[in-house]
DNA sequence: AATGCGTGGTC
DNA sequence: TGACCAAGCAT
């Protein structure tokens, strides 16, 4: 256990956590005096998600009683970094082709890669058919409910391993993804960006001891940071946490609805945030985007292609030859010993 | 630890 | 209209 402060995830030592943060700001303490009374008044906030949770949550296939661990796996690695909007549609026919990693495993990778579609970053697509062999093989074809063992999982990283230990076999577990840092960002906003092992404590604290309650908390914070807690424009007016929230707090009493708050900081000094966010590259003419359009053609076509073929699909040679290697070197792209091309 | 990895929607 | 954003992961 750590002796870092419960209030703010914030590293205790910037933007001085002073008590100045006010009774009215909630589970805001000074650092070190802390124990175990103040407990419930972080669950506090659980419950309060739990109720709003219970109102106003989306009825999303993987939460359904009837969605197994495979099915949430499945889900998780679908949702990386990618709208639930776009993943439904896929999800479904997945889940019909492949109802069980064994499945899937007996297929070849590729068709998992060609299952994708445009979901993007296709890759996932090949580590989730790694993930089916190595469940298939290594755990009798039941996907394991240890937090290691999942985190071994190819394409399973700590917040995908988290949250299906937690919504699949309903275990105690802080789930820690970008909504949930935002929304814990702003409710205990000090100024900083509180390191993710910070803020998964924090988390650990807020939820509820019974693991199933956990788990049903864990989701409603997720909710709450997609439906509410917005990016752009969170919506304050109906948020359960309002009341608690240091950010909003701070804005001096938002209305509703159209309330927007900054992001979590507000920088100290004058800051004028200039040469600070790196630009991205831009997706149009990238190597990126030749890669997504010789994949395209390899997806739309029952067999290998020719290569003739992904000069149409791709006419810029350099960009081609580069997407090409790269989609090779990634296992993504086979080169057929006549010259075509094909998925793995 | 900073990068690279798709794709499409939104304001 | 381009920049930001969407349930991250691997290297």
């Amino acid at each position: 256990m750590g002796s870092a402060g419960r209030s703010a995830p914030g590293p205790a030592g910037r933007s001085a956590p002073g008590p100045a943060g006010g009774p009215a700001v909630g589970p805001s303490v000074p650092a070190d005096s802390v124990p175990a009374d103040s407990v419930p008044a972080d669950r506090a906030l659980a419950y309060r998600a739990l109720a709003w949770y219970a109102e106003a949550a989306r009825d999303l296939p993987w939460r359904r009683p009837d969605a197994g661990p495979w099915a949430v796996l499945v889900s998780e690695v679908m949702l990386q970094q990618t709208p639930v909007s776009r993943v439904l549609a896929v999800y479904s026919a997945w889940l019909r082709r492949w109802p069980s990693p064994r499945a899937l495993a007996a297929d070849p990778p590729g068709e998992a890669v060609r299952a994708w579609g445009r979901l993007g970053y296709p890759r996932r697509a090949l580590r989730l058919h790694a993930a089916a062999a190595v469940i298939d093989r290594e755990h009798a074809g039941h996907v394991p409910d240890d937090l290691d063992a999942l985190r071994a999982l190819p394409g399973v990283g700590a917040y995908t391993a988290a949250a299906v230990a937690s919504f699949a076999f309903r275990r105690r577990q802080p789930v820690l993804d970008t909504n949930v840092a935002r929304l814990l960002t702003r409710l205990f906003a000090d100024g900083t960006r509180a390191s993710d092992g910070l803020l998964r404590q924090t988390l650990d604290r807020m939820l509820p001891t019974e693991p199933a309650v956990a788990a049903e908390a864990s989701v409603a914070f997720m909710e709450l940071g997609a439906l509410v807690c917005t990016a752009r424009s969170p919506a304050c007016g109906p948020c359960p946490l309002r009341s608690q929230c240091r950010l909003h707090s701070s804005r001096g009493l938002v209305s509703e609805g159209s309330s927007r708050p900054p992001n979590g900081a507000s920088p100290p000094s004058g800051q004028p945030e200039l040469a600070g966010a790196p630009r991205r590259p831009p997706y149009r003419g990238s190597v990126r985007e030749a890669r997504g359009l010789v994949l395209a053609a390899l997806r739309s076509s029952p067999g290998p292609v020719a290569a003739g073929t992904l000069s149409l699909a791709c006419p810029d040679a350099t960009r081609r030859a580069s997407a090409l290697a790269g989609l090779l070197a990634d296992g993504l792209l086979q080169a057929l010993p006549d010259g075509t091309y094909a998925l793995p």
